[in-house]
DNA sequence: CGATGTTCATGCGGATTTTGGTGGCAGAAG
DNA sequence: CTTCTGCCACCAAAATCCGCATGAACATCG
């Protein structure tokens, strides 16, 4: 598993490598955002590690630009305690979690597991529509900011949908996202399951927003339309 | 400027004591660990230098101990280059810096300069949450003031949950940070522990902070939520 | 030994699924 | 254009299942 670290204290970046290379990754380390970005555009890596202030380009800067050009691993970034956490939360920048310094060893290497092992599921990114918003890092999703009490399912069911608005899901691949592949259940839980969603967002006064196709599936849709 | 040196190696203490004093600070040494909590006790000291490897008590243990005990002064912890070390865990324990040897005096000089400007400012770092408070410093938490008994895990457990309030952490996840990755255990320790918590909680006067999440894991959420 | 940490067995309650029934829509037939 | 008919969405409540909490027993470490 290749990882960059992007960490202009000499000092915490010394550590970082040892204690990746001790958990078994390889590891290469790069001094500002400048030269994440090219070791990046020259070598694959799956996980990054960016600082939150680095000097020439924040990590922001360079989680965006990463994105924008497809990169596909995770992105960890590091953050001071006493900035902003809300800004990593609010802006869209691409990273997938945050870690807030000085932090443990076990910590940053949980992290780095949780993020290899749900490579494309982003953490704090928000998606929004009509009102819904999910956040992926709370695992919540509210409407209104009136958050909405869902369990594991009717939240998969519902993230799904929000993640592609507008478009078709099919029966079928709602069954196999929410349940998983193979899931030995009636066609009817889907049924009851929409329902149950559907009532929960009435009660916070969203409305109607889960069209049914009918004979194909279900989509979000603008309610005004 | 009082400043403590911990150092076993008699030449280098020589050499510190030497090189401090022509600095301005007034300079006490002790040969090993034990010896130095003990001048800790009894005297008050803005600076700590500790050898991070000494006989009876490592420079680690000295600093944990010290912290626990409120002690506030900034703690400069000395490694051998070779040495392998844990440098997270180290800092963690409550050394706010460390220094490999050998080392130049005035790399030294500056850093202890850097620690004792630290100190002055807003130094301990906490982190709050509806009257929990976690003093990293001392690597404590308490409610209102009433400071609460925690054994290693739970203290892991819930700092862990207090640094990210509101945020949902799930099972897998507090399981790696909390016993380490690839730790043996039953699912069910976990249920365990947080029992504990709560209980210990519970004790002194805490409403209802940590939250079950089905399926999910945990979060620390507003009691009146 | 005592403190700390882990497992076991059990019970509860909420989450999930099923059942069975109702209604509406669409296309076919009148 | 209206009616019929079958399929499918929808609903409510009941049944089942599963995750979690709990207290006590057991293990481990200092």
């Amino acid at each position: 598993m290749r990882i960059l670290v992007a960490e202009d204290d000499q000092r915490l970046a010394k550590m970082l490598r040892l204690h990746l290379e001790r958990a078994g990754y390889q590891v290469d380390v790069a001094q500002d955002g400048v030269e994440a970005l090219l070791q990046c555009q020259t070598y694959r890596y799956d996980l990054l590690i960016l600082d939150w202030m680095m000097p020439r380009k924040s990590g922001i800067e360079v989680a965006a630009t990463l994105r924008q050009e497809q990169f596909e691993g995770g992105i960890l970034m590091l953050t001071a305690r006493d900035t902003e956490i809300d800004l990593v939360h609010g802006l869209d920048s691409g990273a997938d979690d945050y870690l807030v310094k000085p932090f443990q060893s076990n910590e940053l290497l949980a992290r780095l597991r949780a993020l290899s092992r749900r490579q494309q599921k982003a953490f704090i990114s928000t998606v929004t529509f009509h009102g819904l918003v999910l956040d992926l890092s709370s695992q919540t999703i509210s409407y209104e900011r009136h958050p909405i009490d869902l369990t594991r399912r009717e939240f998969e069911f519902l993230s799904l949908l929000l993640r592609r608005p507008e478009q078709v899901m099919s029966r079928e691949l709602i069954i196999e996202v929410v349940w998983g592949i193979g899931a030995d259940i009636t066609d009817n839980a889907l049924d009851a399951l929409v329902r149950l969603v559907r009532k929960k967002l009435d009660a916070v006064g969203a409305p109607n927003l889960i069209r049914t196709v009918r004979g194909f599936g279900y989509r979000l849709g603008d309610p005004h339309a």
